[in-house]
DNA sequence: CCGTTTACCAAACAATCGTTTGTTGGGTAT
DNA sequence: ATACCCAACAAACGATTGTTTGGTAAACGG
């Protein structure tokens, strides 16, 4: 009956891809070496060879499930709000949630991969394809003024959530306030 | 007279400087090696310690004229301008022409540093903080409503603009009309 | 013209990189 | 009990990292 192959519950490969998505998200792919992901987890860098063949999978593994965690976040938190400004507020929030909070994943999307393998490279952009189409329907349902550029809109605010880590400190704003502020700041005139 | 010790007119110093800052700017600190330096420039690694003692002082160095650059850039655009909407747009124009115009150093500041030194990465901080006040003036002499996080604002538009080289590409607007859209969201409503 | 400084080359240093190889104890299945 | 596979260790591979050392031809100042 399972399709899957069984696997051991003292397999190792889930706390390892976790770790990895932590040193990346900290400190880039480039700067993250194999020994440095095996310490993390107390094994040696080579036995991690047997559970990914490269160091380029556990990349894209790691960067694929960021994408996930944050296409999940802002899909579950946008599901049931109609209005399209808020609906677009209530995304915003949960995307820079995932970035700033407890998501492990999620932080590792933003870093970037210019030196990385083509092959690579083509495969984390497309993973995050699949969720700036997801934003942009957020911000084309936007009921905006005309004249106004959507994917300058989009662009904007996207850019504005994804620097945020950059800042952030705790004690300061939460992660919702920021993204809420953001969303304002473009519904309403700023101009007094 | 000359308080500073005379420099021969065939010294590659300069030339140095900037090919590092074109291969920082791309690749980042990091992934960019001396040896990657030495050959932009046509010489061998080693030789590069004659003008930098280190690795970590071409990066300061770089970073540094990076930072000049955008501050020099940012104050001849807003010098005549009186208008504070009107000097944050000249100023945001300038701030993004120099990220994706052809300014060498510019582009260095962007690039994240969560792996050098605790000595360079103060340095480095110190150095942005001389520019970030510059920005806060503009954005602090804005006559905004009341209820508007000055300081949000800030940070938003700060962080749409230095992400806005990751999606850039020639041929879609230019970097100009990119600020000042960005500057537009703000200051008029979006909502139609 | 001589002596010093300048600006480089050539070669090597130890450390670290991603990866491969051979091996092994413990668990599972027959 | 035997055979097999899983998941790891130990050790090494060649390549590359930042940096150092010793030497040297050209440019300079007196």
């Amino acid at each position: 009956m399972e399709a899957k192959a069984e696997i051991r519950p003292d397999n190792r490969r889930e706390e390892l891809l976790l770790a990895a998505a932590k040193l990346f998200a900290e400190h880039g792919f480039e700067a993250t070496s194999m020994r440095d992901i095996a310490k993390a987890v107390g094994m040696l860098a080579g036995s991690m060879y047997y559970h990914f063949p490269s160091k380029e999978e556990l990349v894209a593994a790691t960067h694929g499930r960021g994408v996930a965690q944050i296409i999940a976040a802002v899909e579950a938190a946008t599901k049931d709000v109609a209005d399209p400004w808020l609906r677009l507020e209530a995304g915003c929030r949960a995307h820079l949630q995932a970035l700033l909070g407890d998501e492990d994943f999620a932080a590792v999307v933003l870093q970037e991969f210019s030196r990385v393998s083509p092959q690579l490279r083509a495969r984390l952009i497309a993973q995050r394809d699949d969720y700036e189409r997801i934003f942009a329907r957020l911000v084309d349902s936007l009921p905006v003024a005309k004249g106004v550029d959507r994917r300058l809109l989009r662009l904007m605010l996207l850019g504005a959530l994804n620097w945020a880590p950059t800042w952030y400190r705790q004690g300061l704003a939460k992660p919702e306030e920021i993204a809420s502020g953001f969303v304002t700041m473009l519904r309403d005139k700023a101009v007094g």
